[in-house]
Formats: C-alpha cells, sequence, structure tokens
DNA sequence: TCTCCTAATAGGAAGTATTCCTATTTAAGA
DNA sequence: TCTTAAATAGGAATACTTCCTATTAGGAGA
C-alpha cells in the first residue's frame, strides 16, 4: 500500500497524523532491512532530532494493529516488516541479517489446524542459518 | 532419549551430573507444557528449593547447546520444548498454551534454501491462534 | 575412603528491550 | 483563531536474561 493511502485510511480513522508517524510508516514500508525499534528511531532521529523511542514502539504498535506490519522476535528482540503478506524469514545467525521468502504456507496451516482444534489467525515461519555473506567465513 | 542415556552422555563429555540438572533435565523432557525458565524454576524449587535462577538458565542454555531442548521465543519470553525433532507450535494468544504438530516441513525448507544463498541449520514455524478452549469465549 | 581441583551453584547485581507514566505539545475540527 | 483531546518527549518502571563472584560439591586419582 502507498504511503498516502495508508494516510488518508488513518486519518479517515480519526487517527491523527503527526510528521513522525508519517516518517516511521514512511521508512517502515520503504526498507528490506527488517530493522529493530532501534533501528528505526535512529533512522527518524536523524529527521527529528527529538523523537522519542516510546513515539517509535507506540507507533509500531498501532501499525501492527492495522496489519500494516508484522512484527517477529529475535533474540530477544523485536523486528518488524513492512510485508505483510505471510512468507518465511530467512535469518543470518551470523550477523542479524533476514531477507524473505515467499512460499505458500497455507496448505500447511491447512493440515495443521486440521490436525488440532486450533483457530488459527497468524503464523511465523523462520528458517536460521547463514547468509551468502557469512557462511563463508564460519 | 532417556533420560540415564543422556546423563551418561554428558558425564562422558566431561560435565558434571549435579541434582539440578538431572531434576531440570528430567521435568524438561517429561512435560508437555513447553515451559518458561521461571516456570521451570518453580516446579524444581519444590524439590530443591535452594536452586537458583541462574542455574536454570545455565542448564537450559547447556541442552540447548547439545540439542536436547528447542527454545522459542513467545512475547518476549524463551519456552523450552523437549521434542527436538522439527515441527510446528501451536500457541494459543489467550492463554499461552502451546502444543506440538509434527507436520513434514523438509520439503518447504528445501524450497526455500533452493530460492535463497542462506545455508540453513534450524527453523521455528509457530501458528498463533485460540486453543479449544479459549476460542469459545474470545 | 579421603583429598584436591575446578566445574557448577546461589544469590544478587547489571544489562537489555519494552511498557508505563505524566506534563507538555499539537493536530485538526469548529 | 480557539479549543480540546490525542499524541509526544523524556524518563521511570518493569520483565526477562545474562553476568559476576564467593562458596559448594562432583568425581578423578591417591
Amino acid at each position: 500500500m502507498q504511503l498516502e493511502q495508508i494516510v488518508t485510511n488513518l486519518r479517515e480513522e480519526g487517527f491523527r497524523i503527526t510528521p513522525q508517524r508519517i516518517a516511521i510508516v514512511d521508512y517502515v514500508l520503504s526498507t528490506e532491512e527488517h530493522p529493530s525499534a532501534e533501528q528505526i528511531h535512529n533512522v527518524i532521529k536523524k529527521k527529528y532530532p527529538m523523537v522519542s523511542l516510546s513515539t517509535v514502539y507506540k507507533t509500531l504498535d498501532l501499525l501492527r494493529q492495522k496489519q500494516l506490519v508484522k512484527q517477529i522476535e529475535i533474540g530477544g528482540e523485536a523486528r518488524f516488516d513492512g510485508h505483510t503478506d505471510e512468507h518465511i524469514n530467512l535469518i543470518c545467525m551470523k550477523c542479524g541479517k533476514i531477507e524473505d521468502v515467499d512460499e505458500d504456507l497455507k496448505e500447511i496451516q491447512v493440515r495443521a489446524a486440521r490436525k488440532s482444534k486450533y483457530q488459527i489467525v497468524k503464523s511465523s515461519f523462520e528458517l536460521f542459518g547463514y547468509c551468502s555473506a557469512c557462511k563463508t567465513h564460519s
């Protein structure tokens, strides 16, 4: 979704559009970096030095509720991803780099749901290993 | 693997066998609860009131290195699972209950590995939703 | 069985990521 | 422009985990 469309939607839902929110949405949706809250904070600070980390967390929470970002937990830290369609995250255990892999997970979810009595809402599939840069130096 | 076999293996590798370690290994490998470190600590304390939480963490770390337990992170907290074969974890978003679902993940891993340049070491697949007890009261 | 060495432990302090609290600021409708 | 409540900044509080160190105890060898 485009930034302008998201801003319009949020405004129509009664949320206020602040420069901080625009900057955070803009960054998270455009990067491939899967940044942590602190990384996002560092990027936003370059433009708005006064922005607080708590605002970053609060905005990310809003975006997650609106399903505009996905959140995964790696090593006790949350990482954020603007790609909200279900996919696999490939995580480098050395440098922490995360890459997306599009792969159909519906079929496997349906099978798991059938075997259990759970009503499934969302999924998280992570593959851990070494990226092409790190696997040669391990 | 049986407790006695694990104890023998650890001893042969030069690790000391303490009552604390036996109790922790015994509990984690026999429960279906996917307990957190604190839950494990609470259980072990009933038998050994002096056992410290840091010992629990340290032992769990050893077991993870020896690949005798799997560790997953849910809501910023680590949960431990004695079932080390690859499987899907079904997590109830209301009560936190975790269930295992055996499902073949090799094929999907192979496809993901082929699409990327990562050397894959391990995987973590979580499905979030509501267990049978919680889905009716949501 | 006794002794010795050092791995392991208990207990608490420190570290790290996140959430909470509140006075102040500000978006945006009237 | 004025008003008002949502959002923010900044820091305190919390939660989980790791680190630190004096003390304890497993177990190899005498």
